[in-house]
DNA sequence: GTGGTCTAGACCACA
DNA sequence: GTGGTCTAGACCACG
């Protein structure tokens, strides 16, 4: 696991992004449990403060339940995820076109670049 | 303009990859005098030294063209300013698609997310 | 070693064409390690950074590779260095020409003065 | 007239040699009046002193002579002359092939490589 | 150790 | 003024 963190974010919002990523694709699956605040704290060397309010926004994204006394786990409620991928998503691809038009790009030529990149770059098949 | 460097990119190529897309936008326009490496390195709060080095790399990309004396010019050639921009499409779109990957996307759903995107996002003309 | 240089020319250009000529004698094989920036800088007492921006440029040409934190190593792709070897060689002669006709001699007399200097000053043998 | 010396040869020595070419190129003929001590002095800007040694020099290779009262005339004697060039030429083509030959060409690379040169490079007729 | 980056400050050639 | 070169000295990441 990558423990580096920029400093233009809070880091538990950025331990908070990695934590979706892993479940995005399917590294954590619905109900696996969470590495404890204090063994999450060490892993990502924060202090484990920070991983509390990490999982606190993660429970408020309603993304992880939290059970007194046994820990922190993955929602079992695959609505929710399927909605956060696809706002996720949804912010990738607006970043991504925002980005293409800051540079001067059309939304043609980013479509069809897109395109071609899937037919050649991938070699034809899904992933 | 934005005079903040991450520290992950030595600041020279960040200050590239500035003056790149202010062409590509049309800021810079071929035949334009950049700002003397003084000038630059105040605007931009770095070493002259290192405005030096940006524009040697720039140089040796043959964006820019410097005449001993008067200055550095943004490069007449248009179809080397042209094949940059390819180039550079091209790359954000690789980045953009293996990060869509790397969180678990299929092809399917970048294309079918862009194409909605594009049509709602951005009122369904071109820009 | 000769570590002299003279002012016409950077000394990062002339410590450049150095190595490059020691590459092409053989001094210097492919996979060789040259010299640490700080040796090297010692030995032909110039700053590390000139000796830095020597390697730069010859990793430029692709003469030579850099491996973090191993050093610099003479690439061990011969095509590239059979290609400069030929482009060098071209540069000389046309610099070689171009010097006898400013001081007035023919063709000619470049030709058949270098025929006999080869038979008789190196006694007809190739070398 | 370009008035710089390199520190590396004493600047009559580089006079001499200057004046020698002007010769060769026939910019200066058999007969003709070199400038006096004085105005040689000012024109490249070094000492009468210097520029009298360096008209020594050349007294001495026989190619200049000084007639008191009159000044330093080029040698009428076109043997001197010829036998002037044939020896620079030899020079020139020594150093050439010696320096060919540290840079590692064989006899057999300087010839070909010259030859084609001559027949490409100049159009195929002399000069 | 290695190379890579950056700064500060100096001097140069060219125009 | 412009860019170009060089030095000295610092700090960094990588191995």
């Amino acid at each position: 696991m990558t423990d580096t963190f920029h400093s233009s974010q809070p880091i538990y919002s950025q331990l908070a992004d990695r934590i979706n990523r892993q479940i995005l694709r399917g590294e954590l699956k619905p109900g696996d449990k969470l590495p404890s605040v204090r063994e999450m704290g060490i892993q990502a060397s924060v202090n484990p403060n920070t991983v509390q309010r990490t999982y606190r926004e993660l429970e408020g994204m309603k993304i992880v339940e939290t059970k007194r006394g046994q820990g922190t786990f993955v929602t079992e409620n695959t609505d929710i995820l399927n909605e956060m991928r696809e706002r996720l998503k949804q912010e990738e691809i607006s970043d991504f076109v925002k980005g293409m038009h800051d540079m001067g790009y059309t939304d043609l030529e980013i479509q069809t670049g897109l395109q071609s990149f899937l037919r050649n770059g991938t070699g034809g098949g899904d992933k």
